[in-house]
DNA sequence: AGCTAATTGATAATGATTGTCAAAATCAGG
DNA sequence: CCTGATTTTGACAATCATTATCAATTAGCT
């Protein structure tokens, strides 16, 4: 049976006050400067359990890292700054749609598909 | 000055005999078993090479691994198989389109796109 | 051949993530 | 409110891919 602590709640709590993917180390990091006690370990378990029951989404940075954010249910996709990782999520039924289509033109089964927009926010627009 | 060694030529060798993608580690192996001495560090190096002058494909697993694949030098994208590994090339002009418009429609500039769809092929049709 | 800077490769270092396991905390029932 | 079975935690060790180090080698030029 799965419990309640209150690392669980934090952990779902501080996913819910960034702004957009973090990682696991830094959310740690941003629970330990807030006073809490939680251990590392308990932070990488509670973001896949998250991850699993669809309460958060999660993604490789180019660096190889592992981020997490909390999110709607429902499937979506992600337009995300590259400088100040502010995360908007998109909806994109045409791509959905695009994506089984060619999946199946080609002959694939059951398609998953990974359709994210890196950029620059207007607030971060590079000289 | 950018030099020829044989090492370099033996990475690209390899990468193209290669179905879909693979990781560093893996190619290394594979080298070492066609009795190839090269160091692994190398192996990195040329590959890392490879891909920032667009001759070769990376990506991340879903492991978090760093995956590279011999490729056309046309931007593009991929239909990826979940069990065998086997990669199809994939235009996407419609998709193209639509990243571009969706990026500038919440003030992102500079959008780069990850694209790729994950499957079964027909011939890895899980029961 | 000889020079010089780029490249190699063995190994150490790094850094994220996972495994371990005893101690602590949770939930259900009485 | 206790008790007990079971889950969860957390400090730390272990792992694994990747990167840095740096002396030795080598490509490419004259």
């Amino acid at each position: 049976m799965k419990r309640n602590t209150w690392q669980r709640e934090a952990v779902r709590g501080a996913l819910g006050t960034q702004m957009g993917f973090v990682s696991a180390q830094a959310l740690h990091s941003s629970l330990k400067n807030t006073g809490s006690q939680i251990g590392l370990a308990t932070v990488y378990r509670a973001l896949a359990d998250l991850a699993s029951e669809g309460e958060a989404d999660s993604l490789q940075s180019p660096e190889g890292e592992a981020l997490y954010r909390a999110c709607s249910l429902a499937h979506h996709h992600h337009l995300i700054c590259r400088s100040c990782g502010l995360t908007v999520e998109i909806e994109a039924d045409e791509v959905e749609e695009w994506a089984g289509r060619t999946a199946s033109l080609h002959g694939f089964s059951r398609p998953e598909h990974v359709v994210d927009i890196f950029g620059f926010c207007s607030a971060c627009v590079p000289t």
